[in-house]
DNA sequence: CTGAAAGCGCTTACAG
DNA sequence: CTGAAAGCGCTTACAG
């Protein structure tokens, strides 16, 4: 019997010494094996592997992260997930970075500069594999904290043509002239712009707004309406009858996201005015929902399952130190007419 | 100049070690003063903390996981984030976590018992400081691995009696079984039950209904409708119009979640049927935007946030070794009557 | 209440 | 292509 002192801490678990003892290699080289390192014998990579699941070893993730100074986890930050934009994002992302062997951690930010520095801090203290963060703009803090850390990092929802940023999105400018031009075409002149929130992605929807009117001739300062609130159902209510109120005139309102159209919509039921007849109403990122309101919601889909996946595999590609074939992937958006304009 | 050899691989992190340097103890008992281990010198306790604020000393979560055999993250298992729900619940969780050192890593299940399984095996290889999961119900594996895994274990939304079982929540059949009896209360007699996923959470749901119309002499058992796909608008509309074409004579609908309800509102509006003078409409959980429809939706308000800050604290005192005093704690609910019932 | 020693399970860096 | 040695930064278990 062995004394309890010659292994005081026995922690049962089957470890790189206990495959590589039954391959009959050193543990270094069972190490490389199972990491799919090159430089090592094809054959003894097969006797590795068969020895590991014989013996259903799986690596310490914690022992691997403290000798490499680099964590099987990457990191993901996004503003808020009561927008179920993000919670696709997420969703996504995690069913990418799963099989290859990655934890998720996600962050929130609550659209927060001070909240997202400090959840910077906080994770890159842990020394994450990866980072994913929300938008390209952030505060200098922010942006000094991941370029020192040396953690890949790819931005979701934009794309930046900036030279060593890597980013997967859209361009949310165009696809909010895009709209605004479809609602010109419906003949609407008097097309008001409706945001909530006001984080960078929300203004750049209302520069493509903007830039359309003013193309038509037809911008006037006093069709922005612009609320910092967070974007809700019931805020887009109280939206457009102030709207409506202030500008009897206003024959379209293009909101920056669907839950508040979708609070129009519902609130022109309310007062009983037509929708597109009175007044056109136009969302932005199809949620879920707006295919059943009365009427139906024209919006601006947005490819977020597809931004999650694309971004995850860019991010796996930085991790294992490959290039990139582009640093900056647009993925489009369609523009999904219904009859509320 | 000292040779590169010796510190072949600095990585120019703050250690342990240094503080201990600096504040002339030994590495232990810095490691002891700085985690709260009583058994240290006040002052020595004041010493240390001065010189690891000075020096900016983090711990390595890594080194900390392999010495003690236990990360600083805690899973949290949900069935999907697609229900707000859910998110108020990891939202809540995560804001109480936070601040004291622990990580949150969620896994989303699907509503599937394989995946949780798969998810239970991979996390708990990460050797989880706690473990947060979903309801009471899961596959004998599930439990087995969790048991086995000795990682304390806390149940969310449902509460339990069982011995041993950590819960926090409340009880879905008596908040079901109430909302019934407002209903019967209203003068309703064919009041219909629909329900999609079909979880757990929703059978108790269904179970308090039954118990309900059986005490009044009402349960029929066609006025059971039970879909098994996920839960959304668009479905609630379809069964809704299903429901009163099937059974003309039925004067109330009780949906299992909010979403459903509201579906069945749009439904009701687009089809002209008057809420609730024809039909009455009921819903569970008041998710975002029921109290914006036409008209505004009777709900069960579900404690969802104050079940992720109690779960959390719960899960803090088992990690910390401390007794529970209840082991299962009733957050309750409450019926909100509104237009359409 | 404090400390010296050993060890957690890997990977890095250097040889050969 | 393979390996022996050292080290990553903590905590456990044992003394005193």
């Amino acid at each position: 019997m062995t004394p309890a002192s010659l292994r005081p801490r026995a922690t049962g678990r089957v470890t790189l010494a206990d495959v590589a003892h039954a391959a009959g290699v050193s543990p270094i080289t069972v190490s490389r094996a199972l990491r799919g390192e090159r430089a090592v014998d094809p054959a003894l990579v097969e006797r590795v592997q068969a020895a590991a699941r014989l013996l259903g070893y799986v690596p310490d993730p914690a022992a691997r992260a403290l000798a490499s100074q680099r964590s099987s986890h990457v990191t993901v930050l996004v503003p808020m997930l009561s927008n179920a934009l993000f919670v696709d994002v997420l969703e996504a992302v995690q069913r990418s970075l799963r099989p290859a062997g990655y934890q998720t951690l996600m962050g929130v930010t609550h659209y927060n500069a001070e909240e997202e520095e400090q959840l910077l801090r906080e994770q890159l203290l842990q020394r994450p594999a990866g980072l994913l963060v929300t938008g390209i703009e952030r505060s200098d803090t922010a942006r000094a904290l991941i370029a020192q850390s040396g953690v890949p990092c790819v931005h979701l929802m934009e794309v930046s043509g900036a030279p060593g940023v890597y980013s997967v999105g859209f361009s949310q400018a165009d696809a909010s002239a895009d709209m605004t031009r479809h609602l010109l075409g419906r003949g609407r002149r008097r097309i008001a712009f409706a945001a909530a929130q006001l984080d960078a992605r929300t203004l750049q929807r209302r520069d493509g707004w903007r830039r359309e009117l003013g193309a038509a001739g037809l911008y006037d300062a006093t069709l922005e309406w612009l609320d910092p609130a967070p974007s809700s159902i019931a805020l887009g209510a109280r939206m457009f009858e102030q709207i409506l109120r202030a500008q009897p005139d206003v024959d379209a309102v293009f909101f920056c996201n669907d839950d508040l159209a979708q609070g129009a919509l519902l609130a022109a039921l309310r007062l009983g005015m037509a929708v597109p007849g009175r007044v056109a109403v136009a969302g932005f990122n199809d949620l879920t929902g707006s295919d059943q309101m009365l009427p139906p919601l024209t919006t601006v889909r947005t490819p977020r399952a597809e931004i999650g996946t694309a971004a995850a595999r860019m991010l796996l590609s930085l991790m294992n130190g490959e290039a990139v074939a582009s640093p900056c992937v647009d993925l489009g958006y369609e523009v999904v007419v219904r009859a509320s304009t």
